[in-house]
DNA sequence: CCGGATCCATCAGGATACTG
DNA sequence: CAGTATCCTGATGGATCCGG
């Protein structure tokens, strides 16, 4: 590993749950619930945690409205949109995967 | 989630191993314990596990020398040695990274 | 040297219930 | 609606030992 940026960043894409919240965040705003029923109805417990860490590292926005019932939009923020079109050459790129089924174990 | 190989492929890179294995080889042919040295000096399970996964996919290879004592010699595939260029942008994009202690929890 | 086998601690994540 | 709290299970990975 050359560089000590490269660890978080491995960190960041290097998790499931954080591209897929990227992903579905990619050409929409969403909100909390509308995001959890597109990544499988994963609970809300491990969606927060990783919007949360996101949030942090200023990939994606959080914007509460102060309403009855509460409605709070996410949103990739402007750092985050810069990684979109990065992303997709390795979407491609795996979509030609070939699968070995002779090292199946 | 657009498509069905986008999945294989947050499986891949979604992967903090998978994406260190491949960096650790993205410029050189490695020793099963060179290669366990420069990750931390995990334990050689999960080494193993990630490995034989990278291979099924054809991204790396697994080469062993009928020697004593055993030589195994692993490197990536022309297929891995694409996905390289690919990962470049994004560790720079990472490494402009902005960690936000405000919203530390 | 290259791992497989085993045992164990930790933790991510599922299921469910509940509240501001 | 948007989470937090709780309980629980399964997977992950650490530590160690061993064999080809």
């Amino acid at each position: 590993m050359r560089r000590e940026s490269d660890k978080i960043t491995i960190r960041i894409i290097g998790s499931k749950w954080n591209l897929m919240i990227i992903f579905n965040l990619s050409h929409q705003t969403l909100r909390f619930t509308e995001l959890q029923k597109r990544m499988d109805n994963v609970n809300p417990k491990t969606i927060t945690k990783h919007l949360r860490y996101l949030e942090r590292y200023n990939i994606i926005k959080r914007v509460v409205y102060p309403e009855v019932p509460p409605k709070v939009e996410y949103s990739l923020t402007e750092y985050g949109i810069a990684l979109i079109p990065l992303l997709k050459p390795i979407m491609e790129w795996g979509s030609t995967l070939q699968y070995d089924i002779t090292k199946e174990k």
